[in-house]
DNA sequence: TTGACAAATGCAAGTTATTTGCGTTTACTA
DNA sequence: TAGTAAACGCAAATAACTTGCATTTGTCAA
């Protein structure tokens, strides 16, 4: 039913190298962690990544290595709605988006709409900002299903 | 040196009328809370606003408060970047929009930059949506002033 | 290979932001 | 102006992180 996943490989996806070259100590709970976000086909939250990785890492240690990687360019961390942060790998295979959320089941899709450069120049200008580094676009909606299954209940 | 703020007023701040119109009881916890959110330059976390309102309200009336005020719309959530919600007003005078954020400062500007409708239409037959009915847009950067004291101490 | 050493880890114990339970008060309505 | 549901405030609980510190572990140079 569905395509095959945007996120299948050529290469095996090496998680130590990566942390080599991002400067980062290979440990265990780190390797763990970055196939954990690697695999996942959608930003997870630390509870949720903790899950994943089961014994191979401490929470503490967890939300350290978050952090670390955040830095590092390794993932990126986006504030949910629910209060709490959802966090995301960033490689090769996934590059610059943003979300959808349906507000009913929670489930993100990526969208690939984006705040074209020129419209960045013209708010730091009348803003006066020196500079834009960074942005978050996050859009909510009621997905397909979610909408079908609240059709049947309240036509 | 500042031009006029945009929240000069023609007709004084009703904000009995106002919870009235949204069907809630003018008590004075939440007249004090709109007042203050009303006040609000910019947006701000519930211990700014508790801070604000002084002794007009417990913490927690104020939390039970924000929920009510968003689900009325009488004011916005969003979700900072230092782990804890803002608020902000929401009526005539504070119509929908955006912010740009100093990541150095935490200064927060509005932005009039949207997304565009047929983009939102895009999204959702893309993303598989049956309605895209909000979205959140927030900018990063470094803001002039920001940018000329860092320049001071490493040119 | 090894062994020194900083970096990274894991517990335990904090913090901070926000929520829940519940008895009391208060604004609205008849 | 009395009755009542809604809103309040206090205390205590929870959730999401963070910090301190003693212990372990990759790395890198010998």
């Amino acid at each position: 039913m569905k395509p095959p996943s945007a996120r299948s490989r050529r290469h095996p996806f090496d998680a130590e190298q990566l942390l080599r070259e991002a400067g980062l100590k290979a440990t265990s709970p780190r390797i763990a962690l970055l196939r954990a976000l690697h695999a996942a086909a959608r930003p997870l939250s630390a509870a949720a990544l903790h899950a994943s990785v089961g014994g191979d890492a401490d929470v503490v240690t967890l939300y350290r290595n978050l952090e670390v990687f955040a830095a590092q360019g390794l993932a990126r961390r986006i504030e949910g709605r629910e209060g709490h942060a959802l966090y995301e790998c960033v490689d090769d295979t996934h590059t610059h988006h943003h979300h959808v959320t349906c507000t009913v089941c929670g489930r993100m899709e990526d969208v690939e709409l984006c705040v074209p450069p020129r419209v960045l120049e013209e708010v730091s200008k009348k803003a006066r900002f020196a500079e834009i580094q960074d942005h978050v676009i996050e859009l909510y909606g009621i997905c397909a299903a979610c909408q079908a299954s609240l059709t049947k209940i309240r036509p």
